[in-house]
DNA sequence: ATACATTTGTACCAATCATTTCAAAAAGAT
DNA sequence: ATCTTTTTGAAATGATTGGTACAAATGTAT
């Protein structure tokens, strides 16, 4: 009986993507998303929600995205140590990968909105105790394994770890070497041995 | 012969570094600006031009409040080391001192506008050559003073230490532990020894 | 072919955006 | 007191904002 969706949606939802992943919320109109996702302004609306909704979408979405990759980087990994190296390298190649050099999608929003929004800040801090725990976990197996020394305890070093990737990821906004930035990595990850 | 001007220019200026720093550029409007500053909307175009001038002049002043405090954190150091570390915990103080939890204004910049603007991108570059520039000499001195170790170079040292300082103000935005961030700091610069 | 649900195009909404205009008020200097 | 320059207030500018209304077009299933 229903007509079905022409258009793929996750394709859409890239493109919304990009978009507020390069110039944030506010810098983000709907014109703009109706020009670049090609979409009818009401058929953007019907199926998507607003603005709002929208964001949010493409913000839970990158979210995953980010989890995938850190999964990914734990299952080829021989040990702890080198699954927290992994992380920060396959985010690398993703960053190198980016001719925007648009950095951490969730970082921008945090720059932007983590004051304005408290729904946004809930997730942000949601998502901060995630990737805490996961380094936490990490950390705490390396050191069983002596992989890790023991200088500090795994969650003082799942916060500088988090702290670094973080840095990490806003300097590759301007920077894009990627001798560079692998020394960054090198010596952040050499701590830990 | 002229009218002196009523309003201190410095307290007006530093009003609308507090607006645009919490809610970035798109964020704030000029109807914002007026009601904060508490001035005529016709004496904030009068006397300090449009928003773009105004972001301009909040910006750079908080850089060269940034490098004051950078070279307050020089002065008082025993050796290049002790400067390195002082110029984190300088910024930790700032950092608690501050209820808002706005981070960074460069770096809140930077995620917001450095893809949309290009002056502002250039003015990015710019002050990120700079801070590099200075880790780099505090890296050399330090490595000539044997108070740094010289498992890497300078330069090398330099990213590494521009990077995490990145981080740290990141992490700032949704921590305000004086012991999670001291220990970030401690960890860092451990690194050094 | 008919019925049904959705997508689409166009036009529209009120609100807000940054900025300008301009006459009136204010305050220094002579 | 008069001149000069600036600040001020209020109103208006045209453009753009996010969002809606609704009829026409479209396609699926019976």
């Amino acid at each position: 009986m229903p007509r079905t969706e022409v258009f793929n949606r996750d394709l859409i939802l890239s493109k919304v993507r990009v978009l507020f992943w390069n110039k944030g919320f506010n810098g983000t109109s709907m014109r703009d998303l109706v020009e670049t996702t090609g979409l009818n302004r009401s058929s953007l609306y019907n199926s998507f929600g607003n603005k709002q909704t929208l964001y949010d979408m493409v913000l839970k979405k990158y979210q995953d995205d980010n989890n995938l990759l850190f999964k990914e980087a734990l299952i080829r990994a021989d040990n702890p140590r080198q699954a927290i190296r992994n992380i920060f390298e396959n985010i690398l190649d993703n960053m190198l990968q980016d001719v925007d050099q648009k950095g951490c999608f969730i970082l921008n929003c945090k720059a932007e909105l983590s004051r304005s929004e408290p729904s946004i800040r809930t997730l942000l801090e949601k998502n901060e105790a995630t990737e805490l725990k996961l380094l936490k976990n990490l950390v705490e197996e390396g050191q069983d394994h002596e992989v890790i020394n023991t200088d500090r305890s795994p969650e003082e070093y799942a916060y500088y770890l988090y702290s670094a990737f973080q840095g990490f990821r806003m300097t590759g906004i301007l920077v894009n070497d990627r001798t560079k930035l692998q020394n960054i990595i090198d010596i952040t990850i050499d701590k830990l041995s």
